[in-house]
RNA sequence: GCCGGAGUGGCGGAAUCGGCAGACGCGAUGGCCUCAAAAGCCGUUGUCCUUCGGGGCGUGUGGGUUCGAGUCCCACCUCCGGCACCA
């Protein structure tokens, strides 16, 4: 047997995998499932023109977990798409010329490839690209079908602009007031947009995640997202208008504080205030000013307002209290006007303080209400409800929640994505596309860069159309929607990833969703994670399919760091084909896995792989040597074959149960330092096949060559090893031997004695005597076929 | 400010239910093999003291519970992440 070569064992493996397609599954047949079914993804990938480590990463988790499945007796579902709309290729294009369809399908090839080359278990057959018209063309389907039941919507609204990527961006990816592709400042803008209607859902996005395996890390941050807060809606009356304005308030309790009242410059009210009264200009002027003001800028400075001349009426107490219009009250939330109590609220203070408004405090230090007539005394958690209670049986308010969460806003003023299938008609208004006209096919455009419009409004062929109800003159959207809503639902598609009639068959996607296991990283909690989950509600309550959450089980893996810094495929970093060249696949899998636990950061290190390639090197040598041995005898008990038998329940434990996969390489490890010292023991041929069958999931080639030395076949269809527990029982144990809680001495005993046959093998230790001779024993513990510790 | 997560050798990390801290690996260092190198093999490697038998100390800091705490409780420090003029 030669020496370790991983260039020609990696390339005959693959060959084998690829003829046979060997990871293909088929779709289940009702009733005839033979295997428990388990549906394994990772996030697809955007087809940049190569992988990054934080892909080997994530992949390479993503088909431990597949090995040990379909060899634990499971029938593995683990497809690969590719998310292959969106900005990176539409800039390449213009950055470089070529377009960005070409770009596209060179980068699917090239880093399909690459996927081959890491040796992983894909489903090649039920490959999914976001671009390719016969998937896009069920995004613009689904699309229809969100319209239709009112869960899309168009609206000029305030939106964020990217001034340096020229479209809009959904709230979800603006970090810190920036584009999270670009990091450009982003503006507010003024603009007629479409959004989906997640709001509707916000209450049981929150509620469901309760039914769910997810990091609470992850739970937490979908939790603050959406955001929601419990409390009242309270009608404050102008009686020279005839006019009740909503407001909401989380402290119905502090009503009775209520001093003046506040609306946003941007609220429609300001207008209906002063309208035709002497202050209508100046708080007109005041308004246009405050409220164009970044939000940013408005959070930084002082809190600025002025008064409009009208009252408003606390229904509680019946005072008449000014109303202001000020720039620290937001439209976007709740009513944009609030009641303000500068007793009991940070923001009203200030802004009394600053103004000279009149502060009542109505909750004293003890928690129970003051100046609140009827209501003094209460408790304030206990005025909360009565009040509100008093509310309702007068017509004035009612028990109301608020959420953080905006929906989405999903079109975008670039070319590069599924076009939006409606037609604008002067006459009919917004028209969907007949569903037998999909798909609306992306045009070409001769240039791709936005100029104040979108580069498919310039098409003039493409966009003049026939409006389909009325037959007068139409033009199609010219926005096209967010990737985002491509990826919302592909894991659907993979169940059924050809079907030309529809999106998918609700029995196929039923058999294998929800997704057992996905991987991903947390930087999607608030967008992909949280847009999936409202498409599935949506589908489910249409009668699409049959469950109310996509992901069962989420891990998010940690970053790939090069100097403490992410490598990604913008900051280029290592090249996966260059360490492939250098070192082969197995050791990449082995070292990106090695490192530590896959949710933390792993900070990348040469001389690591390298170890990787000793031990594989080792393991090579050590097999051989095996192979030469006779076959071990049927239930063998030796010491080494009591560490493979424990080997196989640890690395059993750590990937089934605690999902951790550092540690069952360090126990591979030890097993195979053992069998090394001890070549010639009975069970050598034992621990050789058990330490190559447990390390196959991270190391498939190398393994399966192995195992072919071993003198057996199939590896990667193999059973899972299993152990025997009889041959985890030990005849002697390491007693521990303690004084006072520190370890004095530790003797060989026989397993399974007695309290008080413990205790005097303890006492008879020189060592353990040597520190209680002469003291006077309190107490001694007894842990049976453990410890002893003697307390003196 | 509110909410979540994390702090263990020179480094990555292990210790799963409160019971031997530092598994496994990297790095370092001494030796074997070799003309030499590569590869490989055998030692040592938390820290301080040591008469070389051992002993003291040690898991961010300070307290506590316990026969016994990296692990549980309280307070604090530092770092990472989420939300934030959200009424």
């Amino acid at each position: 047997m030669d020496g370790y070569d991983a260039h020609s064992i990696e390339k005959k493996w693959q060959e084998v995998w690829e003829t046979e397609q060997a990871f293909h599954v088929d779709d289940p047949t009702p009733g005839e499932e033979k295997r428990p079914r388990f549906y394994q993804l990772e996030m697809l990938p955007y087809p940049s023109g190569h992988l990054h480590m934080g892909h080997v990463l994530n992949y390479t988790l993503g088909d431990v977990v597949t090995h040990f499945r379909r060899r634990t007796g499971h029938e593995v579902l683990r497809p690969m798409g590719f998310d292959s709309f969106g900005l990176p290729a539409e800039n390449a294009a213009i950055r470089e010329g070529g377009n960005p369809l070409e770009i596209t399908e060179r980068n699917i090839a090239s880093i399909s490839n690459q996927m081959r080359r890491m040796g992983w278990a894909i489903d090649w057959q039920r490959v999914v690209s976001a671009h390719e018209p016969t998937y896009y063309r069920w995004t613009q389907w689904l699309f229809l079908e969100f319209l239709r039941n009112g869960l899309i919507y168009r609206k000029e609204a305030p939106v964020n602009w990217c001034p340096n990527d020229q479209t809009v961006l959904a709230n979800e990816h603006v970090v810190d007031g920036r584009c999270w592709r670009c990091n450009a400042i982003v503006e507010i803008r003024n603009m007629a947009q479409w959004f989906f209607k997640i709001t509707a859902y916000a209450d049981e996005l929150l509620a469901d995640l309760d039914t769910i395996d997810w990091p609470e890390r992850t739970k937490k941050i979908q939790t603050n997202w959406i955001g929601r807060s419990e409390g009242a809606e309270v009608l404050f009356r102008v009686e020279e208008l005839d006019l009740d304005i909503p407001v909401f308030t989380t402290r119905p309790d502090t009503l009775f504080g209520a001093t003046f009242f506040v609306v946003a410059p941007e609220s429609p009210l300001v207008d209906r205030l002063v309208e035709g009264t002497e202050l209508a200009e100046e708080v007109r002027g005041y308004a246009r000013v405050a409220g164009a003001r970044p939000t940013e800028e408005r959070e930084q400075r002082e809190k600025t307002g002025v008064f409009t001349g009208r009252y408003a009426v606390n229904p509680v107490n019946g005072a008449r209290i000014p109303i202001w219009v000020a720039d620290y009250v937001l439209m976007e939330y709740g009513t944009g006007a609030i009641m303000a109590v500068p007793a009991h609220d940070e923001r009203d203070r200030e802004f009394a303080e600053a103004y000279d408004l009149p502060v009542v405090e109505v909750v004293s230090d003890d928690g129970t209400l003051v100046n609140s007539g009827r209501f003094d005394g209460e408790d304030w958690q206990q005025a909360k409800r009565s009040i509100v209670e008093w509310l309702g049986e007068h017509g004035k308010g009612s028990p109301a929640v608020n959420f953080r969460l905006r929906d989405w806003s999903f079109s975008r003023q670039r070319y590069w994505g599924a076009p939006i299938p409606v037609i604008h008609c002067d006459a009919c208004g917004i028209v969907p596309v007949p569903e037998e006209q999909l798909p609306v096919l992306l045009p070409e455009v001769d240039d791709y860069r936005p100029k104040g419009k979108p580069p498919l409004a310039t098409n003039e062929e493409w966009i003049n159309v026939e409006c389909p109800q009325c037959g007068g003159p139409g033009r199609r959207e010219a926005d096209t929607m967010d990737t985002f809503v491509d990826s919302s639902w592909y894991f659907l598609r993979y169940c059924d990833p050809h079907n030309a009639e529809a999106p998918f068959l609700r029995e196929k996607v039923d058999a294998w969703m929800p997704i057992d296991q996905y991987i991903g990283g947390i930087d999607h909690a608030k967008g992909h994670l949280l847009y999936s989950r409202f498409f599935v509600k949506a589908l489910n309550d249409w009668g699409m399919l049959g469950f109310r959450e996509p992901f069962q089980r989420l891990f998010h893996q940690g970053w790939v760091k090069l100097a403490g810094k992410r490598m990604s495929k913008s900051q280029g970093g290592v090249s996966p084909d260059q360490l492939i060249d250098q070192f082969g696949a197995d050791p990449i899998r082995i070292y990106i896995l090695f490192q530590g636990p896959a949710d933390q950061d792993i900070d990348w290190t040469p001389d690591g792989i390298e170890a990787m390639v000793r031990f594989i090197r080792r393991l090579w040598r050590v097999v051989g040597d095996a192979a030469r041995q006779p076959e071990s005898p049927a239930g063998v008990d030796t010491p080494l074959a009591r560490k493979a038998h424990e080997t196989i329940r640890r690395v059993t434990d750590d990937i089934g149960r605690r999902f951790v996969f550092n540690t069952p390489i360090a126990a591979v490890m030890e097993l195979v330092n053992e069998l090394s010292k001890t070549p010639e023991d009975p069970a050598a041929r034992f621990a050789a096949e058990t330490a190559v069958s447990m390390l196959q999931p991270w190391a498939p080639h190398v393994c399966e060559e192995l195992w072919g030395v071993l003198g057996h076949s199939r590896l990667w269809e193999s059973p899972w090893p299993s152990f025997d527990e009889s041959k985890l029982q030990r005849d002697t144990i390491e007693l521990v031997l303690q004084v006072n809680g520190k370890v004095r001495d530790r003797v060989q005993v026989p397993a399974g004695l007695p309290e008080a046959e413990l205790i005097a093998q303890a006492r008879a230790s020189e060592k353990v005597r040597s520190f209680v001779d002469g003291k006077e024993e309190r107490r001694v513990i007894v842990v049976p076929d453990k410890l002893v510790n003697i307390v003196i």
